[in-house]
RNA sequence: GGUCCCAUGGUCAAGCGGUUCAAGACGCAACCCUCUCAAGGUUGAAUCACGGGUUCGAUUCCCGUUGGGAUCACCA
């Protein structure tokens, strides 16, 4: 028998099936020609983190907008870094977002899909079929080296100035013969397997890149390791198989595996498929101390998309600030069209920029109001509930007990041509809306009415007694705004400002003094939304209550 | 440090050798509107990193410099 055979059936007896029995089980899926299949393939060490939903979004748009596919698949390989649960995190806060997979994983007990399993962890066998060729081919073999040796190895190279890493002489194992190999493998010794590289360093290769165009870079020639001694796989050959049975045809990616694409490549040839498309995308960054760099988990609370949900942005409003990073013509589609419906636009990777964004705080807050401004009061109510609930339990308490009451409030001034834009995030609402409250309104008393200094109280309250006498609550705005014109005329205030300015002396103020007293009185502010709206919100009772407490009647 | 990627205002960016005073958006400033705020309107300040080429002509093409980023694991 052929040694390397020998070796191979050692090192997998197991293993019965082949790599034409895998392409039998896994055939490529029925598609039309342009259509993209694209996949995300996050592993569940944590949160799902902004990059990797800008990521998901690109390849979830990628495939929709050509009718393709877009899987999820789970890279569980690294058991260390693994954390319990968060590939069903992931799956969630995806689905939060609207990404929500044609197949793939959909639960660790759940797939989608029959080219599975979607999960790494579940997919040894497979990998193990394909390397146990490789290993008869030679062009996989056992590495006996130490943590320790390869330590040496590259404490050697780093002091001779020469490139770190197993290949070349330093591969020594690669020079086992199969009987040695053989051997060692019988000694129970533990052991990886590397994939044999043919490559030559000096040697430039050209890879396509479907938004960089071609990239020049050398040929891989180190021996990396395919199989560790937990018996997973590395990512590059996961990926490399992953994509090759599950039919992806543009790998969309971070721009950080540019460096080892040649590697990929190299598998890639050596196992004699076609290589998919890649597209490596610019990684999101941050400005610190001046310095660009990769949004960090650790440092940036907008690194995970859970900052977005504590906060209360709208789920819309991030995706619409991603989709304008990742398509520059997105952002004049939208004023064009009138729409934020993503599912409209037309997505395409040349559209996409080249180096990484800045993420941009305000910029999100903004397409944040303007989505938000679209909905109508009901469902800016319910959002907002779902929010509280959540997150903020005191805005929940007021919202709980009338939301009727809590939805004319959102509704003021929303529905017209030009709707007001006061929130970014529902975590607004609270501080705005409080004053609508008996008791918060209490709380924002206590520390006094900001009361304009200029004006005597006496007359404030000469005004605000006269206002609870007279006021008619049936007029429409306009007109009730007359009539708190013509209140302020009858204690010597201006009816505007042209009034005022021409002849400053012949006043004691102006309406909008008039104004800033009612609203002091009713809100304890001195900023309020449109008082018209407030005065038939508020009951009358409590609006007279308000207002005796405010300039000191019993 | 080696290698690779990138380079237009504070940010996101149009541009793809010759009418562009170098679009637009966010932010910023001013003004207008206005009962304050949030909006809305108008206007404004602000950019082609630098040096060489190529060309009749470079923001655009090439080279170099500089700067930024990424990567060099039995992590992905």
């Amino acid at each position: 028998m052929d040694k390397l055979v020998e070796l191979a059936e050692l090192m997998f007896p197991e293993i019965k099936e082949t790599i034409g029995d895998l392409e039998a089980k896994y055939p490529p899926r029925n598609l039309i020609p342009s259509a993209e299949v694209t996949r995300f393939a996050p592993s569940p060490t944590g949160y799902l983190h902004t990059g990797s939903l800008f990521t998901s979004l690109v390849s979830y748009s990628l495939a929709k907008s050509t009718k393709g596919v877009f899987f999820l698949r789970l890279e569980d390989t690294d058991t260390k870094r693994e954390i319990k649960g968060a590939g069903e995190m992931l799956l969630r806060e995806l689905k939060n977002f609207k990404i929500v997979p044609d197949e793939g994983y959909a639960g660790d007990d759940v797939d989608k899909g029959i080219l599975g399993p979607y999960m790494q962890s579940r997919r040894a066998k497979i990998y193990k079929i394909v390397i146990k060729e490789l290993v008869k081919k030679g062009l996989a073999y056992p590495c006996f080296c130490t943590p320790e040796e390869l330590e040496e190895i590259r404490e050697v190279q780093e002091a001779s100035k020469q490139i770190p890493g197993y290949y070349g002489s330093y591969a020594k194992c690669r020079y086992l013969t199969p009987d040695e190999a053989i051997n060692l493998v019988k000694s129970g010794k533990p052991y990886v397997v590397r994939f044999k590289s043919h490559g030559n360093h000096n040697n430039k290769i050209r890879v396509h890149d479907e938004i960089r165009g071609d990239i020049d870079i050398a040929e891989n020639d180190i021996d990396v390791v395919i199989l560790k001694s937990d018996g997973l796989p590395t990512y590059h050959f996961a990926h490399v198989v992953d994509d090759h049975f599950m039919g992806t045809t543009t790998v969309t990616r971070g721009e950080e595996w540019i460096s080892s694409l040649p590697i990929h490549v190299e598998m890639f040839k050596a196992l004699n498929w076609r290589l998919p498309k890649y597209a490596h995308l610019p990684l999101i960054q941050k400005l610190d101390n001046g310095n660009k760099r990769k949004l960090s988990k650790r440092k940036d609370p907008e690194a995970a998309v859970n900052f977005f949900f504590e906060q209360g942005y709208p789920v819309e409003g991030v995706l619409i600030y991603l989709m304008s990073i990742a398509n520059s013509n997105f952002e004049q589609w939208t004023l064009e069209n009138k729409s934020f419906d993503l599912s409209k636009f037309k997505f395409s990777l040349s559209k996409m920029s080249l180096d990484g964004a800045l993420f941009d705080l305000n910029k999100l807050a903004y397409f944040a109001k303007e989505f938000l401004a679209t909905l109508s009061a009901q469902e800016m109510s319910k959002r907002a509930l779902e929010y509280a609930n959540k997150y903020q339990p005191a805005l929940a308490d007021l919202i709980k007990r009338d939301e009727a009451y809590f939805t004319k409030i959102m509704n003021i001034e929303r529905d017209k041509e030009n709707p007001r834009k006061d929130y970014a995030k529902f975590s607004d609402i609270y501080p705005i809306v409080r004053f609508f409250y008996d008791d918060e309104y209490q709380k924002i008393i206590q520390n006094g009415y900001p009361f304009n200094p200029n004006i005597k109280r006496e007359l404030i309250a000469q005004v605000l007694t006269d206002f609870i006498k007279s006021n008619d609550y049936s007029l429409n705005e306009a007109d009730w705004f007359n009539s708190l014109k013509a209140l302020g005329a009858k204690y010597g205030f201006a009816a505007n400002r042209k009034d005022y300015k021409a002849n400053p002396s012949q006043y004691v103020g102006m309406v909008s003094d008039v104004a800033e007293m009612l609203r002091i009185a009713l809100t304890g502010n001195k900023n309020s939304p449109n008082l018209y709206y407030i005065l038939h919100i508020l009951s009358k009772e409590t609006i007279e209550n308000r207002i005796k407490k405010a300039i000191g009647v019993k």
